[in-house]
DNA sequence: TTGACATATTCCCATAAGAGAATGTAATTT
DNA sequence: AAATTACATTCTCTTATGGGAATATGTCAA
């Protein structure tokens, strides 16, 4: 099996560093495909491809006006992915005592920096 | 160009599900490799192959002890992940709020809606 | 040394992709 | 209706998978 697809959830999605992009530019509020294009500067045919999957997955919204699509971030469709990386908050906590607790009694023991050539 | 590689950043690391469990898995304590084949069922070669995309974007830390290898969540890596979701925050508290109000107004002003291509 | 155990790597294959170019389509304007 | 504007879709091509099977590497035990 190949990779995911990147419309299979938001989690694919966001992979791509140009979607990403999107999503910030669109946080603000909603703005039309000639928007995109001029203020990241993609291709609009590339702008159009990545709307659709992050369409797919809801993390955009799409409304008609005219002849022109306006599109918004759905924030509320990144949440999940900020309370899984949130699981982990506990941990990079401890993490970091850990780190912090070992440099300290790194400094106390302080001691010559062994060899590991040294063969005998 | 096609998509970017897994080993490019996090973000493309944890858009595969497996990889998402391993992580979660990895984050409570260190485990030698057996044991994440044992616990979340998937052929060791498999597991092998994504600890080390995970290791190539410092998802995981290893050591080795005896011929077991010793892998553990490195929860730092992900912070930056919480952080980019979490700019989002403000948005998506916004957007509650918004749809709050419309729900309130559309039932006291109901009225029929208002065609924005009215020139004068 | 030989064998068992724990991992890692390689090969093959089907799939999904993202960029660029060209083209299609719908809504406006003249 | 014809030309224009604003997007979306399609086609081609190169690249990166991720799984399964087989194999290689490294470490410890007898």
């Amino acid at each position: 099996m190949a990779r995911a697809a990147t419309t299979s959830d938001a989690f694919n999605a966001i992979a791509e560093p140009r979607r990403r992009e999107i999503l910030v530019y669109l946080a603000v509020r909603e703005r039309p495909v000639g928007d995109i294009v001029t203020a990241l500067g993609f291709e609009q045919p590339s702008v159009s491809k990545h709307l659709r999957v992050l369409r797919k997955v809801g993390l955009v919204h799409m409304r008609c006006q005219g002849r022109q699509k306006l599109y918004r971030t759905n924030a509320e469709a990144i949440r999940p992915l900020h309370e899984w990386a949130g699981t982990f908050e506990r941990y990079w906590q401890h993490q970091l005592q850990r780190i912090k607790e070992r440099a300290e009694s790194t400094i106390k023991n302080a001691r010559p920096i062994s060899n590991p050539k040294e063969k005998s």
